[in-house]
DNA sequence: CGGGCCGATTGATCTGGATCAATGAGGCGA
DNA sequence: TCGCCTCATTGATCCAGATCAATCGGCCCG
């Protein structure tokens, strides 16, 4: 299943969330050397972060919010392509550009760091770029097990698969048992990352609530009895054990 | 659209293919240190190279002939997550397993290094890590607008995006004008790649036979007359000019 | 030359999810 | 409090692509 993308930095000094370690080396000189090019930025619900195509002069991590990548066809159709939550990072050193939209769909706190000094740094100090290669393979293992739901998936399969991630990811995720979170997401979004359309997602989701899969306190607030039966749902066969 | 991935180093000695060059700096001696782990596999067309989970004590990249990645779910759906063709890399640094299936499938000669010291001249060559770093986001936006496809575009659109790919890495490839190649793949495994049946991607390939935007002699060779059409089928705006 | 096999094509029918349309249910500003 | 706006639900119908099934054509092997 999906990868938890560690984030890049260990316990980034003054941020809200303790980010998960690189590793146990030269641990005070780096978080020196990032302190100096590091600043905080918040967006609201809904705000637009980059357009694709535009410069982007900056890498950074989600402290706290949520915040989609989106590619748009030029007839309208779009396709949700990731999906970032608290400690995942996003940017791409050595390009200019983004290729993506960027947008906030919870109001949103990101860590960035400036990316001509993040560059220089990564230059010279290998095990980040390590760290990040590391992150990237994550990333494309995340993207190319989502293409197995967009491809071979059903509407109620695509629905408890995303179901399944953003629950693993709740802070206080335990694999059996009880989940409760809240849907970052509405159900057009939901729809545009599953390759479906919202009325589908609706759908579904009051069959997954009828099956009593799931069930629902308003629009986004989730509770999961039983994440087995969510997992199966999902039409997914690991236990999500080989996360990180 | 989606990216030629460069290969991992330069003029690769006796390969029978030019590599592309990692960057200018330091080429003599990391080629040196490169031949020393670097051995050659060839594989018959069908032949599957790695199972998925199973250990992968090396990383390649294809010399001649295709490869590619494939997913399956315990109820036999699969889905094809890569294409490997030649110049492309595969392997996971830093990874014990492999993640997917790989399968050849035409006759296939790789160019391989031994993990463990790959892994430990990356350690000590930091713009070879780099390079697999640039390597790694190429993949990751091929994957991303892989998704696009698989979520969004219709069974025409979907066939017409394939055949693009494929023909814009043929040796002799120009933006415009005829473009003639051998599809690597049968009608199967392009139905896997696109999240369709294999029905539908023969009835689709009959629709552009006859629509004129493409013309067949025998099931796998290709003609397209006019690259312009075909990419207007593909429903792709972008020009390709961004490829590397 | 003939049979069997594998991949591909084509036809007939079915269906999951899209599309079109109406209604509901908060939240918020006047 | 009312009206509006955004998001979600639910219903009715349609259709692209799946499914089931028959046929074809090239190729290898006896």
């Amino acid at each position: 299943m999906t990868v938890i993308t560690k984030s890049l930095v260990s316990n980034c000094a003054d941020c809200p969330i303790r980010h998960r370690a690189v590793c146990a080396r030269c641990e005070a000189d780096e978080l020196a050397q990032l302190e100096e090019i590091k600043y905080y930025r918040s967006f609201e619900a809904g705000q637009t972060i980059v357009w694709s195509n535009d410069r982007m002069d900056f890498v950074a991590s989600v402290v706290s919010g949520v915040a989609t990548l989106t590619q748009t066809m030029e007839d309208g159709r779009t396709q949700m392509v990731g999906l970032l939550l608290p400690s995942d990072f996003v940017g791409r050193p050595g390009r200019k550009g983004a290729a993506y939209d960027i947008v906030a769909t919870t109001d949103l706190i990101m860590c960035c760091f400036r990316k001509k000094p993040f560059e220089k740094m990564m230059m010279e100090t290998p095990h980040i770029s390590h760290r990040l290669l590391e992150m990237t393979l994550d990333e494309l293992d995340a993207a190319r097990e989502w293409m197995l739901v967009l491809g071979r998936k059903t509407a109620r399969e695509k629905i408890a698969s995303l179901l399944n991630i953003v629950a693993r990811r709740q802070p206080a995720f335990s694999p059996h048992g009880a989940v409760v979170f809240d849907l970052p997401l509405t159900r057009e979004a939901m729809a545009d990352y599953l390759g479906l359309t919202l009325e589908t997602v609706s759908r579904q989701m009051s069959a997954l609530r009828k099956a009593g899969v799931i069930s629902l306190q308003g629009n986004r607030h989730v509770t999961v009895p039983d994440m087995a039966r969510l997992m199966e749902a999902a039409g997914d066969d690991s236990d999500g054990g080989h996360l990180i």
